[in-house]
DNA sequence: TGAAAATGATAGTAATACTATTATATTTGC
DNA sequence: GCAAATATAATAGTATTACTATCATTTTCA
């Protein structure tokens, strides 16, 4: 996908993990099953003594790295939008014109996702799949105002800003560009979802994509 | 609000529920007090022993009602859903111009919700709280297939469905009727959301509201 | 090579998400 | 007004979850 990042760490706040994942070969055995265990039976019925059990390895050890199973999906969450974000900022980087550059931008949120070697024992397709699937649950807790100051959320609303100043830079005067931006993103998520089990109430299928849908919409909004 | 309603029952699909909380006093103060309890300490750590401690009642005679909390919670949604639904259809009933029905049907789903005193035992601003944080969670499960074909979900999406026919209403050519209606509804939510607890990704506030936002966005995208 | 660090094994706890059984109220139909 | 039916309450029990604590063993690396 983009070559340039191969030897690039994505960096996750650091107040989310006990021990840094990738500090270890143990610890990226965690984030490398993690990841094909939510998705194979949900992050509800995940657990640490099940995913202890899948990478021959201690329950016990895992909590080493991270204090609950909440921490070990905003770690995933963070990861993934980290991600999403060196690849928008690398893709739009040299496009002047400020319509082609959004367009970018929104085409990068919004495709699904392809096989990405740079992070050997991450799967982006599969954990793509998760943040569809899961990421709601990390933000939708009686703890979230807490967790936000703590930082855990800095980069998925840096991601968020970077979408805003790419519309304000079409149209200065766009009141609503920092919702324009969330709305994107969280809807890019959800016709998604909807797609894989709400075919009746979207439009996106095998030849329409979130991408046609958001870009059209978009683009109509700020003309 | 809508006083034609004072005496009509929301009707919600009888296969979410075990007992119809609806046919008795117990099964009332159940809906009554569970919305109550999951505002306050938030679904996740919602129980039902908890619940029966609030009321004076027994955790097993709450069980005879609903097989499960997440049961409960998908009651909870589909009832909102039908209320909201009984509140758009009443609004723009007799409005007869296209853009101006649409238009309400926004206002609909999209405000604030005020004290609606017609259903006795259930607070509409406390549930639709709720819905903001957790209507999520009654989808995002791995038995979201199997429960959607039980119809667990009808009433949500016959909502959608309505506001798709608005949409073509205006303008029959649009090619993403039912993803802009699904949009609509859920970045309502999510405004909502993030004016609570990310403001920094939202242009929504006291003055600015998630209706100024989506109408905007609707309209613009239709014209 | 020896100390420190990491991991593994085991045990234990309080809470959760139920099911089952039996006892006690309450409703209702005659 | 009373018996039968129904609803609710009380109690107990189970497997699992989400951890914490302790101690043993292995690995690292100075």
């Amino acid at each position: 996908m983009i070559e340039l990042l191969s030897n690039l760490k994505i960096s996750v706040p650091d107040k989310i993990f006990i021990k840094d994942p990738e500090s270890s070969k143990l610890g990226k055995r965690i984030i490398e099953y993690s990841i094909l265990l939510i998705d194979e039976i949900g992050f509800d019925s995940f657990t640490f003594k099940k995913l202890g059990q899948k990478i021959g390895s201690n329950e016990s050890s895992i909590y080493r790295y991270f204090e609950s199973k909440h921490k070990l999906l905003l770690y995933l969450s963070s990861w993934y939008w980290a991600w999403l974000e060196y690849q928008l900022v690398f893709a739009t980087h040299n496009v002047s014109d400020a319509n082609e550059k959004l367009d970018k931008a929104i085409e990068i949120v919004t495709r699904t996702i392809e096989k990405d070697s740079n992070f050997s024992h991450i799967d982006e397709v599969v954990l793509n799949r998760i943040i569809i699937n899961e990421n709601s649950k990390s933000y939708l807790t009686k703890e979230v105002d807490l967790e936000n100051k703590e930082g855990y959320f800095v980069i998925y609303k840096r991601l968020i800003n970077r979408m805003k100043d790419m519309i304000l830079q079409i149209n200065p005067k766009y009141s609503y560009a920092l919702s324009l931006a969330s709305t994107i993103v969280e809807s890019a998520l959800h016709q998604h979802f909807l797609k894989e089990h709400f075919q009746s109430i979207t439009n996106c299928n095998d030849e329409i994509t979130p991408y046609n849908f958001l870009s059209h919409l978009t683009l109509n909004t700020l003309r």
